[in-house]
DNA sequence: AAGATTAGATTATGAAAATAATCTTAAGTC
DNA sequence: GACTTAAGATTATTTTCATAATCTAATCTT
């Protein structure tokens, strides 16, 4: 049945957030459309009245989920005095975020599949990329060091996932942790 | 039609090494078993008498890639005379190991995937990455210091081929160059 | 309030996926 | 050389997927 118009966009953007959650979950390819709907009560018909295809919806849902992360940067810097590199490695670099893909950091869950998702996507993560780098450099910082520190806790986190050794992981985001 | 023992065991291989190819290029989810049999030209029929099922093969696709890797790296380090970490992060931190992803490193194109294959990928990740850092350490070495280079490089790379620009990509690489 | 519009549900459609069963033919074995 | 076995081909089977067409009931518009 019909739905308000208000309700139909609160709808449409329950299901890019939910597609931002499940995809760094189960990968863009391990998420298909009828279940994705069905994760916010709805069926899959009404997909295509809001998305062109799928991977109109893997572009939002990218989006949305850098989006986020940012927020929760900006989020994380602005309640600590120390410098925004160190606040940012010490609440990347957990247990907790090895854990928890489905809310955690896109760019570990998502960029090693970004290439094959075409142009807009890619666009998403330079722009995110970009300012992320910002954000780690903080006012007077150094934007090499920034990259460098944060393609660091990217692929630190990518690898303690990966490795299935609770021991071996903690050891990677040590080692991540210390300033060069 | 039957075929000797001996080309039976090399068609298995060369499916073994297809799929290590194919799975980096496309990921796990990306190539199915009839694409894959038939880029080794056989059909789809003989797969499950090699294989108990598509999870046996990704998880020794990967110890093939793993291993393949491994080599490259023995091989690189023990053509030149600088210290490993530096001859390494050369020859991994390149444009054509951006567009390279199908015979390129196995950690950027995979490791992301490997929380979701089961413990065997994971353990294969573990023991490669293990090996990795020894190589990349040298002989006396510090581990932390080669981890984190590791983790550094990797991070770069993805995050390298998921922004389209070809000019951030190089930023990346370069800040991931410097040392520390 | 009547009519037009549309969000979402139902129900196809068609392709690709994994896996299984059977068949064929040549390799091993005795 | 006859017999057994097994690799790979053919051909189902069953799921899952993306997408489309139609239906329905409620909202918007006038």
């Amino acid at each position: 049945m019909r739905v308000s118009r208000e309700v139909a966009e609160e709808n449409r953007k329950k299901v890019v957030s939910a597609a931002s959650h499940l995809f760094r979950e189960h990968g863009y390819d391990g998420i298909g459309v009828a279940n994705l709907m069905k994760a916010v009560g709805l069926t899959h018909g009404g997909f295509y009245k809001q998305f062109q295809d799928k991977a109109a919806l893997v572009a939002e849902a990218t989006e949305a989920a850098l989006a986020e992360n940012r927020k929760k940067w900006e989020d994380v810097i602005a309640a600590s005095d120390d410098a925004p590199g160190e606040v940012i490695a010490r609440s990347y670099l957990t247990p907790l975020h090895i854990e928890n893909r489905s809310d955690g950091c896109c760019y570990a869950a998502l960029a090693a599949e970004a290439p094959r998702q075409g142009g807009k996507v890619q666009e998403a993560f330079a722009e995110a990329l970009e300012a992320s780098v910002d954000l780690l450099a903080g006012p007077d910082g150094n934007r090499n060091e920034a990259m460098r520190q944060l393609s660091t806790m990217v692929g630190a986190l990518i690898l303690a996932r990966a490795v299935g050794s609770e021991a071996l992981a903690q050891d990677l985001l040590d080692a991540a942790k210390q300033k060069p």
